[in-house]
DNA sequence: CGATAATTTGAGACGTTTCAAAGCGGGTGG
DNA sequence: CCACCCGCTTTGAAACGTCTCAAATTATCG
């Protein structure tokens, strides 16, 4: 994380709030803090590897990121993304080791928070927990949607799903326009996100294209036309999928 | 919840601590909380449906359980298994309402704490919500494994990963000698667990079992005989692993 | 405009599922 | 106590979906 991070937000890169969406509302000490921890990574930056320590919080402010791992063949699985407004904590059961590698998929702005100060924040700001534990929640239920369809799901079911997660998910921090978004993923990381080949991805994504249901042009720009088609498709009902993904305020 | 839900814990039926393994050195007020709400379940019962509400946070003491969702066709995936001594509390992005099927797998003795008194408990006790989260920690990084072997893993590969993680948790409950454990599963529910049909399960089992690398016996009755030939095959590091998903106290 | 990466399409290989039938085992009722 | 039954496991054979390999096409970037 050294040679591709930059030191400063490049000026005129604003997002809708200041601090990222979660904390638009957010204490004046808690924005200081976040903007004090503030860092700007390139596309493709790994900030943590698999099995290295981690002591500091992510809270993204613009751009996404991904949460990974890769099998001795280098085969790789994005277990999550992470968007504007979420938050990550990359440790497991021992306490201090990320069990996954995390690295950006466009030009992020996160703020870095060490464990320390954020668990001060929190014991002094009980909002802050509590946004935290909903943050972790949300994950969880979507992790556990698709894992159902690695598990028991067709190609179609897969991408059908991740679309309608990344487009509710986008959708609730304005970068969903009318089922119009774009996805910084080429078919080849859609592929990793979803356990298919960058080949049946493809394959995949003109079936539903040539249906109508949806479309894409230019490196993933997507649109979903008939989201109740797709809905069908993925085997989810939109809006009880809401509630258990999507974190109001 | 109601038929098949028994009001006492058997007589002569004891763990090795009174309310389970993470409470063995908890508060003498949180074992009398505990105790209070312990219930027992025959296997089978299912405690929560996808999408009901939920409002307690559910202490396994003694048995199995499961944590799953299904599709429209029926087919289920076991999003993760809850051994004795862990906690899970079913909730999602609105805060109220699980987005996955809890069930009983074999007969099971829970603390069914309301969340209310539960998170009354946690603000009176670091410790306890030190303990949660960390459980909680474990059981995404442990997510996160079984993801990757789903995306991109072999039927071989998604069986030993699963068989190294459950004798690794089981053994710091004392409950797998020298990597002999019993699963209360069915090779179909093994499937639903690693996303493989019961029939390929079988091949799979006999495969690992000829190679001498596993053997299984009455309902699965398992026994590794070659640890670091299952750990290759899985595609881990048991040390590592280890650090990832157990919790040491 | 040339070089390089990403997408698209075809064809065949591969792994897993499905369907089907036979064996085993444990529990129940006669 | 035996016979029967039902659920689970095992095995085979064929169907199916996805992957791999390969080549043509299209975008992107310097």
């Amino acid at each position: 994380m050294s040679s591709s991070e930059v030191e400063t937000t490049p000026p005129g890169m604003v997002s809708r709030s200041e601090c990222g969406v979660p904390f638009s509302d957010a204490s004046v000490h808690l924005r200081r803090v976040l903007k004090a921890h503030m860092h700007g990574y390139r596309a493709e930056t790994i900030l943590k590897f698999e099995g290295e320590d981690s002591a500091a919080v992510y809270c993204v402010q613009t751009g996404w990121l991904a949460v990974s791992k890769s099998m001795a063949n280098g085969a790789r699985q994005i277990i999550d993304v992470i968007l504007p407004g979420e938050i990550i904590d990359p440790y497991s059961a021992n306490g201090h080791t990320s069990s996954v590698q995390i690295e950006a998929l466009s030009y992020t702005t996160i703020a870095v928070v060490p464990r320390a100060v954020w668990s001060r924040l929190e014991d002094s700001d009980p909002e802050l927990r509590h946004t935290e534990t909903t943050t972790i929640a949300a994950s969880l239920s979507r992790m556990s949607e698709r894992m159902l369809r690695l598990g028991k799901g067709t190609a179609e079911s897969r991408i059908a799903y991740a679309m309608i997660e990344l487009c509710m998910r986008l959708g609730a921090i304005g970068e969903c326009n009318n089922g119009a978004f774009h996805l910084p993923l080429t078919q080849q990381g859609l592929g990793d996100f979803v356990g298919l080949s960058a080949v049946h991805v493809c394959r995949t994504l003109r079936r539903l294209s040539r249906s109508g249901i949806i479309s894409t042009e230019d490196h993933m720009d997507v649109v979903i036309h008939d989201l109740d088609a797709l809905a069908d498709v993925a085997g989810v009902d939109p809006e009880r999928l809401r509630g258990e993904i999507i974190v109001t305020r």
